[in-house]
RNA sequence: CGGGGCGUAGCGCAGUCUGGUAGCGCGUUCGGUUCGGGACCGAAAGGUCGGAGGUUCAAAUCCUCUCGCCCCGACCA
């Protein structure tokens, strides 16, 4: 192992090694290597997915959906029936050829996303208004080929929820499409403290299908955006490529009006740079394993037990508090680890730092003899700063709020950095500057509605349309002028580059 | 698919030019001493040198072929 300076290359020097850096030192995830572009999700970075997974189903089966489970793999004919969706997704697709030694009559590509199958299946599911809405969900793997990938941000292979649903009527699938844009963004606020933008996708970013694609838009410590999560509007592309028909309430036939939203693994690495810093992960409690970590310290045997049996009455009692969500389905308790391996305190403080630990409390002989416990919060906050000396009985009673508290803490640090990063831009000059090399911003800057335009910007500064804000979540609308062409434009765009 | 680089112990590397039968650091195992911010001492385990063929008394090293990986350019949750 390199010296420990050397374990966590600091942001500033080389930002993308620092992120592989903390998923390695946190032990969240691994490139499989073996197989190309994949990743090995490790126990601890998969137990923050079973957080997230547990979290979100929760707010899906709260708005009226249910889990079901579609085959992966796909008949290839399915994926061409839809014009769009074949050009976007044929490039990166994984084709199987052969089975039982045969060579397959109609190939079948593993599945990129469901939209396709899941159209097929509603078309037998689906004949009277009586039918809808049809409000499905399933957790899956998904598989594209990508050129490039980032542990969690892309890879070939990654895991994903994906929401299918069918509607009698357009408006009534709008509002479902809103409602899930919603639900992710709720999500990524409260509980991953992930500030995020709610906007609409322009044509040539949204979904190979969708009529529109509704995003949630987070912003990364290098200023880069990540595309959080996703909400589609399908219209009746699909219904009518897989002829689902209904017959309405008045007596005719129509085809029903769909919807698709997903959000993946890659959540897990907007996470990781949403917060982290360069000591490692940093974890709002809500999305932690674990939320603390005592660490017991003594030098003789009979030290080692006294301190033990008091580490193990803390963690009994931490243990029981319960710090669900308001109003969640599920209970959540403070999850504790008392680390009593065979090594230095130190080494345990820099364990489970880099893992992201909210809390870490130190107990040895002299805290026992004056019933206090030594707490440190990760993250410097409101919730603590630096070592704290608190009585036994009182940091019980509190935990729970310094928890709560380092939760919106990190939600206001991670949007003040937004904030900071996000700037509105009238000029060329200043864009092509903000721009420059590796920079990026949250540039919110006039555009005038083109294609043309959209795709010189890309070509210039690499930096891209990330979406067209929904009211509310950029500068209220006013007129101007594009940031490229001089054209009028009505409101403004938020544009940077993006992973 | 173009341009660049690399395959030697679990990880990171040296050795290759100038052939002589494999070494260093970290990690791992065992024993002991340690323990309020990354401990130390002693012992030990661990390698078909990516693969195949060739040259040679002798190949990690030279030659030929081959496989794989990484980085940079064209797609993307």
């Amino acid at each position: 192992m390199n010296d420990k300076a050397e374990r966590i290359t600091p942001r500033a020097e080389d930002y993308p090694q620092w992120y592989q850096d903390v998923i390695r030192e946190a032990d969240l995830a691994e490139p499989a290597k073996v197989v190309k572009g994949c990743m090995v999700i490790k126990p601890y970075g998969y137990a923050i997915w079973e957080k997230i997974q547990r979290d979100l189903d929760a707010r899906f089966k709260a708005t009226g959906h249910e889990n079901a489970y579609f085959p992966l793999l796909i008949p290839q004919s399915f994926i061409t029936r839809e014009a769009e969706h074949v050009e976007g997704f044929a490039p990166e697709l994984a084709v199987v050829t052969h089975a039982g030694g045969e060579k397959l009559e109609e190939p079948y590509v593993i599945r990129p996303t469901s939209e396709t199958i899941i159209g097929h299946f509603f078309g037998k599911w689906i004949s009277s208004w009586r039918d809808l809405p049809l409000l499905v969900n399933q957790w899956a793997n998904v598989m594209r080929w990508e050129l490039r990938t980032r542990l969690f941000l892309r890879t070939t292979e990654f895991l994903w929820q994906e929401g299918h649903t069918a509607h009698a009527n357009h408006d009534e699938a709008k509002a479902e499409v809103r409602r899930m844009l919603d639900v992710y963004g709720d999500f990524a606020e409260q509980m991953m403290a992930m500030p995020v933008i709610r906007g609409i996708k322009t044509s040539s970013e949204k979904f190979a299908g969708a009529l529109e694609s509704y995003c949630i838009e987070a912003f990364m410590q290098d200023a880069k955006a990540l595309q959080a999560g996703t909400s589609h509007d399908l219209g009746q592309n699909f219904g009518k490529a897989f002829d689902v028909k209904f017959q309405t309430e008045s007596g005719g036939l129509d085809y029903v009006w769909q919807t698709s939203w997903g959000v993946s693994t890659r959540l897990i690495g907007g996470l990781v740079m949403s917060h982290s810093d360069d000591a490692g992960l940093v974890l709002p409690p809500k999305m932690a394993p674990i939320h603390a970590a005592i660490i017991p310290i003594y030098k003789t045997p009979e030290e080692r037990t006294r301190v033990l049996e008091a580490a193990g009455r803390i963690a009994k009692t931490l243990g029981a508090i319960d710090i669900s969500q308001p109003g969640s389905r599920y209970r959540d308790f403070i999850e504790v680890r008392i680390d009593d391996r065979d090594l230095r305190p130190g080494a345990k403080f820099y364990h489970w730092e880099r893992r992201g630990v909210p809390m870490r409390i130190e107990l040895g002989p002299k805290d026992l003899d004056k019933g206090q416990v030594c707490v440190k919060m990760r993250v410097d906050s409101a919730a603590g700063t630096g070592k704290m000396f608190i009585p036994e009985a009182e940091f019980l009673a509190t935990a729970k709020a310094r928890l709560e508290q380092y939760q919106d803490e990190l939600f206001a640090q991670a949007r003040t950095r937004m904030l900071a990063g996000s700037v509105e831009l009238d000029s060329w000059d200043d864009f092509l500057a903000a721009f420059a090399g590796e920079g990026s911003r949250f540039a919110w800057c006039h555009w005038d509605g083109t294609a043309a335009t959209e795709a010189a910007i890309k070509a210039e500064t690499k930096a891209t349309i990330r979406c067209i804000p929904l009211p509310g979540h950029g500068p209220a609308p006013s007129p101007g002028r594009c940031i490229k062409s001089g054209a009028p434009s009505r409101q403004r765009v938020l544009i940077a580059k993006a992973y």
